[in-house]
DNA sequence: CAGGTGTGTGACGCGTTTGTGACTGGATTT
DNA sequence: AAATCCAGTCACAAACGCGTCACACACCTG
């Protein structure tokens, strides 16, 4: 399912808690002075209130403007009233959008759903998630459960296109070919090493192992 | 409305006045060597005569680039011929672009519209913010926990480039066209130098390694 | 013109990656 | 049970890719 990340400062939403409407599971977190407390991927939204306690709501913007983890996120200024002037600024120090507060689940809902459309085109991160494993396919790198998985070149690849046919078994000539690998022909029996030398790095970061071996055939990249 | 600010020179574009196209502004102004009359805000373009009277055309890009008013815009360098010479020194002077004269009202039009969005991304961040490290656009600096990071131009725009795609594998290739070097071609192992170099000078300022090196595929900018 | 700075390039050396053969032990077949 | 097959693992050599240095050249400054 869709997951909507949604940002609020301070006592904003004070009423507001995780819902699921329409296949989308909204989940909310509080944003502070730092940023975002946790990484997440995917669409954000983040809504700030006009008056915060220890920072005013157009420097918030603007932080998170410069934040590269939060500069894509759709930033909402939340205002008491509709001071024209105060819209301006807010959209200046780089809020996409604002509403009148206070804020309510109907009030998020119809921000969200009315520009998520236009959001989810951004975010063109190729990404696969397969159980505790996750592979970034822009960083070229693996986690297991959010740890790292340490990969070398070819490691990558292999574990790339095992993922990419999850549940399939795979012929060591399937995967010689899957990394392109045609000059100088490979020793089918290298895969054996390939697999073995994954296997290992996957181990080393604490995962299980995904891999299963189908005698005489190939491997298989097992999902759940 | 949008406002496009457009600073011409001297006698370039002795025909053009202000006018409105696709919801946008377009306002000229004279820039002489003292630089802009007026101080403006949103986006600029200033389109710099290769010959002129009292001020050679290269020695005007450098002014702009110097002067904190016009550091960030965009400079278009109008040649009267298509010299890969001359070429290379305007881009060299601090040039992003140019054209060959005379300038012409679709001429503006086409490379404003053309390099709007790229440019207006820009313009939005000001300063990039990525853990310890932060960059400032508009004084050309960078910092690590507020150490100043002695950067010379070129490595400043390779760490610029590299944090404004952070977790991302950029090809050597990549970062060549990302820095805009096209003429002469530049050497891909000409990037590890590069690289070499930055990561020296951030460990200068106190300052950890963020750049990671991908085994036979290029650079990331690490975030967290 | 001399001195200084910034930058691209070729070359060298070292650490890493990787394909392979050999050995081992478990699984399958006869 | 013996014979056979097959996959996991290790050690090793060759190839590869990267970091670094010194140098040449262009440019700027005085």
């Amino acid at each position: 399912m869709d997951v909507v990340n949604i940002f609020l400062t301070s006592e904003l939403g004070e009423g507001l808690e995780d819902f699921v409407h329409d296949q989308r599971r909204f989940t909310f977190d509080r944003l502070g002075a730092e940023g975002p407390k946790r990484l997440v991927e995917g669409p954000m939204w983040a809504f700030v209130d006009w008056v915060m306690p220890d920072l005013a709501g157009l420097e918030m913007c603007r932080r998170l403007r410069a934040d590269p983890r939060t500069a894509e996120a759709h930033v909402t200024m939340v205002l008491e009233e509709d001071d024209p002037e105060d819209r301006r600024r807010a959209l200046r120090a780089g809020a996409d959008d604002y509403v009148i507060g206070p804020l309510t689940r109907t009030a998020v809902l119809d921000r969200v759903l009315a520009l998520q459309s236009r959001t989810s085109e951004r975010q063109a991160t190729r990404r696969l998630e397969l159980g505790a494993l996750t592979i970034d396919m822009a960083a070229l790198q693996a986690r297991w459960n959010e740890v790292p998985v340490v990969l070398r070149p070819n490691e990558f690849r292999l574990l790339r296109f095992l993922a990419e046919n999850p549940n399939r078994v795979l012929t060591r000539e399937d995967l010689i070919a899957g990394l392109g690998k045609r000059e100088p022909p490979i020793d089918e029996r290298t895969v054996d090493v390939w697999v073995g030398r994954l296997r290992r790095a996957i181990k080393a970061a604490g995962g299980g192992n995904p891999l299963r071996t189908v005698r005489s055939l190939g491997y298989v990249f097992d999902l759940t």
